[in-house]
DNA sequence: GAATTTATTGACTCGTGGGTCAATGTATTC
DNA sequence: GAATACATTGACCCACGAGTCAATAAATTC
């Protein structure tokens, strides 16, 4: 990795400090000044290098995504078949470093603002459509039909939402382990208990708790 | 009906047309001068009624939920055996007349706030506990083991959540059909294919048309 | 090392929105 | 019909946050 700009490094970190102000005090409260404080740095610093609040929040998550988006890719490269490769994509909408409460609350944050800002919904767009077609063409792989892989993948993007809502709300203080428990009895009912998915299961979950650990130590 | 002093009547309607530029604006665009255009009246005469924005926003969605809560409880008095309960739960969900991108999105705007606001987070407990509650008790009245009707409910008030949420982001512009639709191949997995349950369906979601076919007449 | 570009910031402007207040209009009471 | 309570409002104030700007500090180029 070579050299970057000081410009390119103040914007990661601008961008960076952007999304968690935005995951701890919501959209109402990310004002330039916080997001300032929050790096040490000067409001004007901060427009300095993006030229308004919007440009400097849409960055924020466009960058939050692409974290996710990587965390996601690492695993799906190490998956082998079609039921990894689909444990690889919840886990990875599991992760335990993203599935917190103030990281959901920050993409409520942003839900709430979709009806008002073509950009947020384009990136919504965009995450949904890409968890949508990973979903159907890991399934598709296992060998079920198009429409059922497509009506799979439906429920299981439903269940995902719904999960990271509650995980916003803080409803049950709910944690990756009953998260996944939810989805699990759900899948075993919908698409039965073979072994062959256990198996898949417990080694994306042995892989990303890897990946977590090693992402820890520089 | 009595008489309403006009201070009733102002509160109703301020608090109405609170939520309705709430759906449409979001928080952010749900300004005191916005409400008082939305009913013909003067900013100052909102806050002759309610003390600050604050409480007027909290009325608004209490108020909603209100309405909604009444809506579940009539169609909940139609029902006679525990499928017909539990489908007066899901079509109160999914009335027509509240289940529209709009309200979503202005449900959605709540949630963004329940970090920051206690009384959000008070109203958000209740209505989550409420629909559990419910979907709880149908279901173990059907002849579930108590921990089966948990794990169903908590399985369908997931999926009812992550419903709104793409309706309020009008993700593949879902329509109640869909909604429906989506849930019931659940349940089919879930609970087997009973017609009890089918007939309790058809039932439930009759008396449901019948009954907002009945409220669009005064 | 002078010149020029780039980074950083404090001080400022400006618009907006929440909330107050006193004045005026309109019922209600006796 | 005077008095009293209540409804309604325009005008005003204030706080706050986005965005500008010019001045200064630091780094890069020649």
């Amino acid at each position: 990795m070579g050299r970057k700009s000081i410009a390119d490094i103040r914007r990661v970190e601008f961008a960076t400090a952007a999304f968690e102000v935005l995951s701890i005090h919501g959209m109402k409260g990310t004002t330039l000044q916080r997001v300032a404080d929050h790096t040490g740095a000067s409001k004007a610093s901060v427009l300095h290098y993006f030229s308004n609040k919007q440009i400097l929040i849409e960055t924020a998550l466009r960058q939050a995504n692409a974290t996710l988006r990587k965390e996601a890719v690492a695993l799906m490269n190490l998956a082998s078949t079609p039921w990894e490769k689909f444990y690889g994509i919840l886990e990875a909408n599991f992760s335990p470093t993203t599935f917190r409460p103030e990281v959901a609350h920050g993409w409520i944050s942003m839900c709430a603002e979709v009806p008002h800002n073509p950009q947020f919904q384009r990136l919504q767009t965009v995450i949904y459509r890409r968890l949508h077609s990973n979903l159907v063409t890991a399934l598709k792989e296992t060998g079920m039909t198009p429409a059922e892989a497509e009506r799979g993948a439906n429920v299981v993007s439903l269940l995902i939402d719904g999960i990271w809502m509650r995980c916003g709300l803080q409803i049950g203080g709910l944690n990756r382990e009953d998260a996944f428990a939810h989805i699990e009895g759900v899948l075993n009912n919908l698409f039965g208990d073979l072994t062959e998915r256990h198996s898949a299961k417990t080694k994306m979950s042995a892989l990303a708790n890897a990946l977590t650990l090693n992402a820890a130590k520089p």
